[in-house]
DNA sequence: GTCTATATTTGGATAGAC
DNA sequence: GTCTATCCAAATATAGAC
């Protein structure tokens, strides 16, 4: 069974095959296209061919459903996260598995949604944000769970905190650049990066 | 002569002290903070102590002053790194400079400018964005000039293109976490992204 | 170069019927 | 769960006086 059908059925995240879930991928999608402010809940409706007030049965404000497609992205992506470590034999092969998957996030079917998260992070409410900012120490957490150990052994070119952040920034600037069909493929993107921030 | 003194001189820059100069000044802020969309008309006015019909003597649209930063602030920077370089001795150092300057732009006075320029970029109309366009290759083309020797001569962890690029988001994104008053001063942060993409 | 006043549009959200 | 109709607030931009 898949990450989110599994997902689903702990009622952690959204059928995407409900009203609601099909609501919140059109919402990613436009809110990553047009950005947050310039979706209108008007442009959300038509995308969905309802009306516009009919939003309002499901989600009681616009913040709301920008709120619902972070919280569901973020517990969707930690989940890949973890599933992706755990196929793997050592450390330098779990760190390697860490940035293939965050860039496939990126790159995916997902990434509308993953790049929501990003730009529009500072768009939220001090409540909201705080909110959702403990699920994404929960995602942060698995990338240290297998940095630090690879620092202890000597084999991460600086120290894990520095190194996570230089990475965040680096993958997460992939999605201005890289494209699927150029002549470079994720998983060489991947081995480039790990290259980058660990010894050899 | 200080390096914006100069652009003002040549007409490439509107002179800070004036009032159009801190309308951008202040735009540049407000859109950092708050998001472009975000900010009305109306607060950019209220920022500077002038009524919101004022501004359209300024600039005829909003779009007009978020162009006029970007513009303003590229060309700014474009300088900033071909002063910075001008200084070095070699091209290890000179591409240490230009971490170092582009870490203290994202960070330093005109860090709101810099800041508005990536985040909002997409913001931009397409006839807008291609004009900017233009002057953002120059700014790249600053950067090429030091990485392809640095590549010919062996010392780049891997060709120039993809260097930049990986760097690009990992410097863009320090404007999440870097704090001055940190125990990490900018130029040991500029030393560790030195490190990670040059061969040791 | 700034003010006042206002035209005009657009946006989020609500209420009640179906 | 969606529709229709609509309220209300907020936004960009304009026009003409000073």
């Amino acid at each position: 069974m898949n990450i989110i059908q599994k997902l689903v059925e702990d009622g952690l995240v959204t059928d995407p095959k409900s009203a609601r879930g099909k609501l919140l991928t059109e919402a990613a999608h436009l809110f990553r296209i047009k950005g947050y402010d310039r979706t209108t809940v008007r442009d959300l409706a038509a995308a969905l061919g309802i009306q516009s007030g009919s939003l309002f049965h499901h989600y009681k404000s616009k913040e709301e459903i920008l709120k619902a497609v972070m919280r569901e992205t973020i517990i969707i992506n930690t989940s890949r996260l973890r599933v992706a470590k755990s196929q793997s034999e050592s450390h330098s092969q779990e760190l390697y598995c860490l940035i293939l998957e965050e860039l496939a996030s990126i790159q995916g079917e997902r990434s509308d949604a993953l790049t929501v998260l990003v730009h529009e992070w500072r768009t939220l409410s001090d409540d909201v944000r705080s909110e959702l900012m403990v699920l994404r120490n929960q995602y942060e957490a698995v990338w240290q769970e297998t940095l630090m150990p690879l620092h202890k052994a000597g084999k991460l070119a600086d120290d894990p905190l520095i190194i996570r952040r230089l990475l965040i920034g680096a993958l997460a600037w992939t999605t201005n650049w890289f494209r699927a069909e150029g002549n470079l493929t994720l998983d060489e993107l991947a081995q480039k990066a790990l290259n980058l921030v660990t010894k050899q």
